[in-house]
DNA sequence: CGGCATCTTGAGTTGGGTCAATGGTCGTGG
DNA sequence: CCACGACCATTGACCCAACTCAAGATGCCG
């Protein structure tokens, strides 16, 4: 699933950027239509990316907490598919187009570290279309916890105690099933002695059980 | 979903592209874990691209044809994380990395060009994500119709009559459910008059019903 | 403390999967 | 040119994972 921190890319970007903003829970970084003249990164906080279809069923499409960075789906025609909303109080900085442009008068490497970040999504999105489509609820919902165990290791944060920033419907959106199912397969994990549920606190119990959770399926 | 021509964008770059290759039917463009170090521009022809998990789940990410790329999953880590094989026999445009970089160097118009074709490669990727998470199987046999049909109009084909080239097994990988399922879907669908199918000729009858076919869900 | 949102749990239903048999189509070789 | 075999697609019968609907439980905030 997403994209871990990238320290080096960042710091790179970091080096250039300036505008910081802070955005409060429940508040839109960006909607559906709306110019595309900036990409995002997440300083601090957790920012969900949702798609809407004509007839009202949404999608959540991406979680981006700190290191990440949102905003490339506007970029194929200037205006954002996505709507972009902070799960919690969040910081952001603002990498406007104009910046972007002139990253590739500048240096090669950071023109291909730009398209790093651009690929990684790719990928993420990749894998996710991988779980969507391939992977029974149980599976998906393993492989959530473990993405975001790993996304919190590489910050620095217990990969074995887990905050969640967004609700069981979000998590079902995102993981293609009803909030019942994620509240079900959360008790039988527990039960199972794989994680310990209490609320939005989750803590791992059993890391290898977890990642044998993901395989299980009626295979090959 | 997936992209339409784009003839601006493609005149740009076949301009600048003189590596053509044919590939046969079967063929293998690029492996799962090869070194990245180009990306391809369908000529003619009909390509996929496929992601494997371990433990040997497969999912089929993308369809390409005339006048897409493929390829950029292997910006991000330097190595392609899906294989990429040839449904039939297809001509190809190598765009070696080095060009891309030599395109930075050039003209601003160019590199924003690049960005909008990776950009487009995102959007059709969320797109996917939706109709996976959230849509009926029916639907999404629907939507895959309806896509195509565009796609094959932007070529100057006609939109009524599609040659699907890929089997009834690979639409099921991508639109993620079984074979029989996409048989059964497409059955109804010719039963409904909707649909005329013959083998792998399919011939539309009714695009509004069609259109239909996606929204009648449970509905928000 | 009450009111509201979120989460959990249960019971019943169903969409789509599984398994198995049949039917087409195509390419090859006698 | 036809017959055989391999592969692919369709169809039917049955089953189960996940959804729906409904009731409680829990927690949170004013």
């Amino acid at each position: 699933m997403p994209t871990g921190a990238s320290s080096h890319l960042l710091k790179k970007l970091d080096m250039l950027i300036s505008v910081r903003k802070r955005v409060k829970a429940g508040s839109i970084i960006y909607h559906t239509g709306s110019q595309f003249h900036a990409i995002y990164a997440v300083k601090s906080g957790f920012i969900k990316t949702e798609i809407l279809h004509e007839d009202g069923r949404m999608q959540i499409t991406g979680f981006y907490m700190s290191g990440e960075i949102l905003g490339f789906d506007g970029i194929a025609t200037d205006h954002h598919i996505c709507t972009s909303i902070a799960l919690e109080n969040s910081e952001i900085c603002i990498i406007p187009l104009s910046w972007i442009e002139r990253f590739n008068q500048g240096s090669d490497e950071l023109q291909r570290h730009f398209y790093k970040l651009m690929g990684r999504e790719i990928v993420r999105d990749h894998t996710i279309m991988l779980l969507l489509g391939s992977m029974q609820t149980e599976e998906r919902v393993a492989a959530f916890m473990l993405n975001l165990s790993q996304r919190f290791q590489a910050r620095g944060l217990s990969p074995y105690s887990l905050t969640l920033r967004m609700k069981r419907e979000e998590i079902g959106s995102y993981l293609g099933m009803k909030i019942e199912t994620v509240s079900r397969i959360l008790t039988k994990f527990q039960e199972q002695g794989l994680l310990e549920v209490q609320q939005k606190n989750i803590r791992i119990l059993d890391m290898n059980g977890l990642k044998r959770a993901i395989s299980q399926s009626p295979e090959i």
